[in-house]
DNA sequence: TAAATTGCAGATAAAATAGTCTTAATCTCT
DNA sequence: AGAGATTAAGACTATTTTATCTGCAATTTA
């Protein structure tokens, strides 16, 4: 469903979320702590940072923060940003011509999940979402990990 | 969503059933109208025989056939068979520990959406399928295709 | 101003996926 | 039995995704 590269976006948005800071957060304590690779999150957090979700901050305290309130920010905002909305409005079975005037044969079914899905994302915001994690402990890494959190 | 290979076997086997002749039907002719290339249609096909749904016949009159009704094939079958099941049960951020005693921010909206692909996956039977290709006139393939069909 | 820290950008490498090609095996027809 | 057709199987190439590495730019602190 989701690339790597999407659920580590999605899983640094809910960790810099999660912390309710008012500082900047480094990027390598959000990559060893979710145990993901420092420099390849760096790259996931830009696109972030670029489609205006975050701000970076370089420099001895920089890292990155939320630019918006975490209740403005939906999961599908985060996915569209990494993996883009292909998934969302593409035909299932990726026949260029397949719509409402020509369908496949699964078009209405997936179009009614689809809907469905979009709909949740959409009305999941980010606030909500590190509030689970909050709740749950912040279990977003790996069992193993969790161990050693300097949360 | 779906790899491109799943996308290939899923028309394949769409094609096949709309087909509803008691013959073998040959690679060539479903790659052709499908516009997929042959040997690697050919190789989807193999799983498809190989887990049983689908025979397949060498020689000057070969093909493949399904090997079983096609009211007794769902979509979650020809989907499973090719990219597996992970995506209808593994935790939508990949997290290895994450499930009901440990859920991950996502897991319970996630499962429940999961849980209603599965449920329609799984009630839309090939037989379904290949009678909407027909109604809407096999629109499988590109446009392009369409207009030189040898169906 | 110098040094340390941190994100940014580009090159490179590794792994997974997609696609191509060649040969072998099997079937039908004559 | 032999020739042609068709799937099976494996090697090989290409593309995309994922991951790593190196140097640079910006910021803070001393």
């Amino acid at each position: 469903m989701l690339s790597k590269t999407c659920t580590y976006g999605v899983q640094a948005a809910i960790y810099v979320a999660a912390r309710k800071c008012e500082d900047w957060i480094s990027i390598n304590e959000i990559s060893s702590n979710l145990n993901i690779s420092f420099h390849f999150l760096t790259k996931v957090l830009q696109q972030l940072t670029n489609a205006g979700i975050m701000t970076s901050q370089r420099g001895v305290h920089g890292g990155v923060m939320l630019a918006k309130r975490a209740e403005d920010v939906s999961l599908l905002d985060l996915i569209s940003v990494i993996d883009g909305t292909d998934v969302f409005e593409q035909c299932m079975l990726g026949l260029p011509g397949c719509g409402v005037a020509e369908a496949c044969p699964v078009h209405d079914r997936w179009v009614m999940l689809r809907t469905e899905i979009v709909r949740v994302f959409m009305g999941t915001s980010l606030e909500a979402l590190a509030h689970d994690a909050t709740m749950l402990n912040l279990r977003l890494a790996h069992p193993e990990v969790l161990a050693r959190m300097t949360l």
